[in-house]
DNA sequence: AACGACTCCAACCGCAATTTC
DNA sequence: TGAAATTGCGGTTGGAGTCGT
């Protein structure tokens, strides 16, 4: 879904506002243009991805040191995987480890390569509007982090979780994972294809003479120390790929996933996190969950695999109907089974 | 064809954490 | 050691595309 270069404004934006540090150069704000990618671009080629209110002091660019980073962060980056839908494993991942971490999107994109934690963060909330709307009941904001206590927990309720570290050593490669429309194991999505502007090879042709295995690029992307934990994966998103995660885990052992919480309540406000993990538990568990376990809408076990599914007669239907209908395309497919990690 | 609801996602903001001076 | 600058993160907004009616 490409869009024009140079769109609106956005948010009182546009060229005319100053610097709220009080410089005299307006900053300029919104969509960016493959000449300002082209200057980020040869900047953190030279520099890497650092320095970025560099790139206004210098007067390279009339964007803010954070327009800049969030611009190489969220597009520029030469792994990233954008133009694609999650996959249905990615799915899958976000749903586990935002059950186990919260709403750490920036931590939950480093198990995911080629996603950033604002991809995570907008599949979420997407996938929470969806949800909401299925069930007709509205989903209750936070309270604004300008609002917020600045001693208040950031994440969700679920927080409390102990954070179950993954064994990197039992876990297969996410790029390894054959996905839907490739036999090779080859993610169909390029790295940085989708880049409107300037195509994965003219980046990371830009990029080239910048040593990226020693830059500590990891690091820079919000790696967290879990990354330490890498196991070594080849793969052509070359740079620094993160922690990986057990695909072939059933989610329900790690998390303590179980049948019905208490206090379960039909009709949800989704007071809490948990509420809405069972649900989009729910809604993957016919692609991926591989384990039986219980479904408290309907209080029968579901076993995966044959991609049979015993509802009861009287199951709501609807609650099917409704959804996506690429969302089982995989139960035609089920998934393959996963192959051993590579040692190396 | 027109309209509205919905989805996707780029990019903004404020705040906190970290680094630099 | 503390202030300032920088970086990182999570929440939010809103434009544009898609889809259904």
């Amino acid at each position: 879904m490409a869009r024009p270069p140079g769109g609106a404004r956005r948010r009182g934006g546009g060229s005319g506002r100053r610097d709220a540090a009080g410089g005299c150069e307006a900053v300029r704000k919104g969509h960016w243009t493959a000449e300002e990618d082209g200057v980020l671009l040869e900047h953190v080629r030279v520099h890497g991805p650092r320095d970025w209110s560099f790139i206004r002091s210098k007067g390279l660019l009339p964007r803010t040191g954070k327009s800049c980073r969030l611009r190489w962060v969220n597009k520029l980056r030469p792994d990233l995987k954008t133009g694609c839908k999650f996959s249905a494993e990615e799915e899958r991942v976000v749903l586990e480890l935002q059950a186990q971490f919260g709403n750490k999107w920036a931590r939950i994109a480093t198990y995911l390569p080629g996603r950033t934690d604002n991809d995570v963060k907008n599949f979420w909330s997407t996938r929470q509007k969806r949800l909401a709307r299925l069930l007709g009941t509205p989903i209750r904001r936070r309270q604004s982090s300008r609002s917020r206590s600045a001693k208040a927990p950031v994440a969700s309720s679920l927080k409390s979780r102990p954070a179950t570290v993954v064994k990197p050593s039992q876990v297969p490669c996410l790029d390894q994972v054959p996905l839907e429309g490739s036999s090779t194991g080859v993610h169909p999505c390029s790295a940085g294809a989708a880049t409107p502007f300037m195509d994965a090879h003219s980046i990371s042709a830009a990029l080239a003479p910048y040593d990226w295995a020693g830059s500590g690029l990891a690091s820079s992307d919000g790696a967290l120390p879990l990354a330490s934990d890498i196991h070594a994966c080849s793969s052509s998103n070359a740079a620094a790929l993160p922690p990986l995660l057990p695909f072939d885990q059933p989610p329900c052992t790690e998390l303590g996933f179980p049948g019905l919480p208490a206090g379960w309540n039909m009709a949800p406000g989704f007071d809490n996190v948990g509420t809405m993990d069972h649900l989009a538990y729910q809604e993957l568990l016919p692609v991926t969950q591989p384990a039986p376990m219980m479904l408290p809408f309907f209080g029968t076990e579901y076993l995966h695999g044959g991609a049979k599914a015993e509802l009861p007669d009287a199951g709501p239907d609807y609650f099917f109907d409704d959804l996506p209908p690429d969302m089982f395309d995989s139960l035609d497919q089920p998934p393959r089974p996963l192959s051993p990690p590579a040692t190396s």
